[in-house]
DNA sequence: AAAAGCCCCTGGATGC
DNA sequence: TGCATCCAGGGGCTTT
């Protein structure tokens, strides 16, 4: 579910009402990606500060230490003040003093992890190789164009491996392609510079626009809130194989990559 | 250093 | 209706 822009528009839907809570109770429900990290019970008591996100995870700051959130394949958050019952597949409860944090998690590729600080060895394992921040002033141009330089697999797995640049997830890779005009098998390093140019712009546009819209809702992806998310009809290649392209009505089509679903225009992105 | 595979897990869609 | 197969928004880990 969760690629940048429904991670972060999951943070803006819960960040300003729990900061300042109190803690008043974790439960756990059955494991997720890994374990906690500490004993729950020695949260209780604590006021979450802030809640920021680096990439695909959310980092909840604490008054002591923090915890780092990803939702996985099929996460996601719910805050509210007053929680229905746990039901299947929600597997981490933070309940606070303004209203309970819920993981929902299906397939619990998920994670909830405690970490006394951002540099502590647990957050750097997790944190330490993320590429910069797409939406940020960090990402540069020209930086951007000599990594790629170095690089020889094919841009779309380059973009989905997060060391470059992070949260660029299957939908938004093939969707930023698609605007730059890039087929998503060309190597890195031969691309050119005025098409690296247009990469760089898209992928920014594209998570952008997709913020703006809530996130894609392909199955069941809600923000904290409960609301869906629309991108999902702006999308230009992602999840059309065989229909007429938005642009020149050429079939999409769909290719493996690395265990993953490319879409693309074959006569839009020529190589 | 970088690239390619392999898993983790559950549920929905599709085909026979 | 039942059962098998494939696919899904991620990414750490191991092996080349």
């Amino acid at each position: 579910m969760p690629e940048l822009p429904e991670v972060e528009v999951t943070r803006l839907s819960f960040a300003d009402r729990i900061a300042g809570a109190q803690v008043l109770a974790v439960r756990m429900g059955k494991p997720l990606r890994w374990p906690l990290g500490c004993a729950p019970e020695s949260l209780v008591g604590r006021t979450v500060l802030q809640v920021r996100r680096r990439g695909k995870y959310l980092l909840v700051d604490l008054s002591d230490g923090l915890l780092l959130l990803h939702l996985g394949m099929s996460g996601s958050l719910s805050f509210e003040s007053q929680q229905p019952p746990a039901r299947t597949h929600d597997h981490f409860d933070l309940t606070t003093t303004r209203g309970t944090l819920r993981l929902h998690d299906p397939r619990r590729f998920g994670a909830v992890v405690f970490a006394v600080d951002e540099g502590d060895a647990v957050a750097q394992k997790l944190l330490g190789k993320l590429g910069v921040e797409p939406l940020g002033d960090q990402f540069d141009l020209k930086v951007f164009a000599q990594i790629l330089k170095k690089r020889k697999g094919p841009i779309k797995q380059v973009l989905l491996g997060g060391d470059v640049v992070v949260g660029v997830g299957n939908i938004y890779a093939s969707e930023a392609l698609f605007l730059s005009a890039i087929r998503p098998t060309t190597r890195a390093q031969r691309l050119s510079h005025a098409r690296i140019t247009r990469l760089h712009t898209a992928v920014r546009d594209v998570l952008a626009r997709a913020v703006e819209k809530g996130g894609s809702t392909l199955r069941d992806f809600s923000n904290a809130q409960g609301e869906s998310g629309y991108f999902q009809l702006e999308a230009m290649v992602y999840g059309r194989e065989g229909m007429a392209c938005k642009v020149c009505a050429t079939p999409i089509q769909s290719i493996r990559q690395g265990q993953r679903s490319t879409f693309f225009c074959p006569s839009c992105q020529r190589p």
